[in-house]
DNA sequence: CTTTTATTACGAATGTTTTCGTATTACAAG
DNA sequence: CTTGTAATACGAAAACATTCGTAATAAAAG
């Protein structure tokens, strides 16, 4: 598989995964809040109708305002993202990515739990 | 902190961090060990140049054939790249994305294992 | 010293992504 | 119907990344 949405993209996907369905406005709005930065509408719509022509999104164009759905699946597209990762920065290698992942103090003793769990989970098998 | 090489920069970071120093024919003829394709030797060269230009490595051109170095740290670029991705993609969810990256079945039970005792070390904190 | 070989320097071509201006179109308000 | 407003369509400019040809240069071989 080789899933390969650009960064602007990838930032739109991620408004789209959340939100569902969205007009180009509101994805236009979402990033400027995001980004904290000016974003020309017609960027934010180039951007989402070149999605389209690449099946990376659909749209109903049924009325006037068009409202843009993620085409692709989140989850896939993140395995496909986490093994380039992989590949690319950890020499391959899993656990690597994962220690250095959580090596950030910003993980919550919740998050942890639930990643050990996790881990029993896969151990089991 | 923002470091952000790009993805044919990031590949010859590897391989200076692995090997250490490396000639601009050296990183040449590994990547087209690693990417079983033909690259042209002047292509790495002016890759290899503007990373010096751009602070990512330094050379020692005291001798005709220059030897390169990396100059930004493999750890903090792994983890710049961490976060971007768990920002990116994982909507910021460090435990999203290590669940995820365990979720293949690719990691072996060793691997699994060290997660698990670095996780036991977390917690102990 | 001359020739061959290997290296760096430079610049330009190509390809991709991002950005936005302008034109066109549809709809709503008056 | 006319005008104003907000949307899409289109194309091109700008920015960035990749690739490589050619020239200049230095070192080694003859």
């Amino acid at each position: 598989m080789n899933i390969k949405p650009t960064e602007s993209e990838l930032e739109i996907l991620q408004i789209l995964w959340q939100k569902g369905d969205c007009t180009v406005r509101e994805v236009n709005e979402e990033l400027i809040k995001i980004k904290q930065t000016e974003i020309g509408y017609t960027t934010t719509l180039k951007l989402m109708q070149l999605m389209h022509e690449k099946g990376l999104a659909e749209r109903d164009a049924s009325s006037r305002t068009h409202v843009y759905k993620a085409l692709i699946n989140q989850k896939k597209t993140q395995k496909s993202l986490v093994n380039k990762l992989i590949n690319s920065a950890f020499n391959g290698s899993t656990s690597q990515l994962v220690m250095q992942a959580l090596s950030d103090h910003k993980t919550s003793a919740e998050e942890l739990e639930a990643i050990k769990k996790y881990l029993d989970q896969l151990n089991q098998k």
